[in-house]
DNA sequence: GCTGACGGCGCC
DNA sequence: AAAGGGCGCCGTCAGC
């Protein structure tokens, strides 16, 4: 509320109605002096449209997602923190079990603490390793992901010598992420059911957070004064977990624990997913117009293996999957501003062939740089950058004295036309799969970025998928809206299933037409057989 | 006992 | 020469 001004101090919860209902009032006429000043600017800017015919009116949508929340399965989740437990403690005592002997025993040393952990890395009392990353802030010898993986390969070299020192740091990694788990999801979680009381967990989806215009998700919480304790607020209470970084298993099947099962539809209803498929590389696609990156969206083949058949002077059909892999990865990196570094990085390839393949994507796909070069000149002309619905991102930076600085915000401003237009695209879809859902009775649950997730009533699978994939792929609307053809259709792939976690992929003949249903409504059903609900 | 900065890491 | 965009949440630690 806007005139809280230290809402972390309030106690919501036990705060009188009146006095809540005079503080609503005074928010209310505030926002609505702001808005009508809003309007004007917003008209002046060129992107009043897209707030009425988007944004304002999705607002009370995302407000019935926050209010529907999602249903959880306890038996899952007990299930879930159990393992982890056993496999947290495993990890832990065999970690101590690697330390020399002497030097540190178990309860002396909080590996979560980087302080600590740098300690049993680092001096000659520990593993006696040698950094070669360090803290940008402090100076700090780090212990992040990307240094122990440095760390890890190097000392590969010399398995023989090195044991102990390998195993230690990939227990650690195993270790950090099963933890992370543990304490915010399971534990998350379980403190949010308590407080709920109702088996459902919730989130917040905030619209004003995010710079490129995408919704940002938290978890929403109560701040309350708990009896026998005096003063001000004392607790607070989660209701939810952020939707948004719920971790995927590492390999879909063999990892044990996938905290997005979880989360599953209600008793009697279908969990659904619908995502864009590279919806960022189709707005590139769009916005720089490259005719051979438009070609390949409209061909339908697999992108990926496109793009790599250019790169590589290869057919489709002789793409290797490292390849393909090679060609994601770069296609990426552009959207990002990454360079040939990153790329040999993360794929594993020398630098001189990571340039190569930079090199020759460009030359695949000429418009890209050229739109690149074009759109960094134009930023830093107009210190901004804009989206193709109108929205900005002011970039003051680009004539900082400071290298990094100046060219961050090159990269920035960039990327922000492609995200922000991408998620625009998503809300859209969003209003007019909402417009499509009431007749059925679809229900959405949550959205994330570039995927809506929903639940329907199992007899109704076949049009609810129907529903989602042509509401979310209509561009018609952007040229009824805006005047905008946009350059290529935006593909949309639907997966059913019985838990947000579990859901196979929907697959459509040419008409439209669920042509799996049956197997799927099936799968599903048994599945909510054996739950307790 | 609270706050904010920081390291670290989850997702798109 | 070097260059990864956008978030949220957890624990630790320093400072008040």
């Amino acid at each position: 509320m806007l005139t809280v001004t230290s809402p972390n101090t309030v106690d919501w919860e036990n705060m009188p109605l009146d006095e809540m209902a005079y503080g609503n009032a005074i928010d209310c006429d505030l926002t609505k002096r702001c808005g009508d000043l809003m309007v004007d600017e917003l008209d002046y800017l060129g992107c009043l449209d897209l707030y009425e015919n988007c944004l304002s009116l999705i607002l009370p949508i995302m407000a019935e997602v926050e209010n529907k929340g999602l249903l959880v399965d306890t038996d899952e989740l007990n299930d879930i923190g159990s393992l982890l437990e056993t496999e947290i403690e495993r990890i832990e005592n065999k970690m101590f079990t690697i330390l020399p002997k002497g030097s540190f025993e178990k309860g002396e040393v909080n590996f979560a603490s980087p302080k600590q952990l740098g300690e049993v890395m680092f001096s000659s009392k520990g593993l006696k390793m040698t950094p070669r990353m360090w803290s940008e802030k402090t100076g700090e010898p780090s212990t992040s992901e990307a240094h122990i993986k440095d760390l890890s390969k190097d000392l590969r070299r010399d398995k023989k010598a090195n044991e102990s020192r390998i195993e230690f740091l990939d227990c650690l990694l195993e270790y950090r992420k099963r933890v992370k788990q543990f304490k915010t999801y399971v534990n998350g979680i379980k403190s949010a059911l308590e407080y709920n009381g109702d088996g459902r967990v919730y989130s917040q989806y905030n619209f004003a957070t995010v710079v490129t215009g995408r919704l940002s998700c938290s978890a929403p919480q109560v701040k309350k004064r708990v009896e026998g304790k005096r003063g001000k607020v004392n607790k607070i209470f989660k209701k939810g977990v952020s939707f948004h970084t719920l971790p995927r298993p590492d390999e879909e099947g063999k990892d044990r624990v996938n905290i997005r099962d979880m989360f599953i539809a209600d008793n009697g209803y279908t969990f659904l997913a619908a995502d864009y498929s590279a919806a960022e590389l189709r707005v590139l696609a769009h916005v720089s117009q490259e005719p051979n990156l438009i070609q390949a969206f409209k061909s339908g083949e697999d992108l990926h293996k496109y793009t790599a058949s250019l790169v590589y002077g290869k057919t489709i059909d002789k793409i290797t999957k490292k390849e393909r892999q090679i060609a994601k990865s770069v296609s990426f990196l552009i959207v990002y501003g990454g360079g040939p570094e990153k790329l040999a990085d993360q794929v594993g390839i020398s630098i001189e062939e990571a340039k190569d393949v930079f090199f020759k994507f460009f030359k695949a796909y000429p418009g890209i740089k050229f739109w690149m070069e074009a759109t960094a000149a134009s930023i830093r002309e107009k210190k901004y950058s804009e989206s193709i619905f109108g929205r900005r991102r002011h970039l003051p930076n680009v004539d900082s004295p400071n290298n990094k600085l100046k060219h961050q915000a090159i990269r920035q401003g960039i990327n922000f036309i492609i995200q922000s237009s991408a998620s625009d695209i998503m809300l859209h879809g969003i209003l007019s799969l909402y417009a499509r859902s009431r007749k059925i009775g679809l229900e959405i649950l949550a959205t994330v970025h570039d995927s809506i997730e929903a639940q329907i009533s199992h007899e109704k699978i076949s049009e609810a998928a129907e529903i989602m994939r042509s509401s979310l792929s209509d561009t018609s609307i952007f040229k009824k809206l805006y005047d905008i053809d946009f350059a290529v259709p935006m593909a949309v792939d639907v997966e059913i299933g019985s838990s947000f976690g579990d859901v196979k992929e929907a697959h459509f003949d040419e008409k439209g037409n669920l042509t799996n249903a049956q197997e799927l409504s099936e799968y599903v059903q048994t599945k909510a057989n054996s739950r307790s609900y």
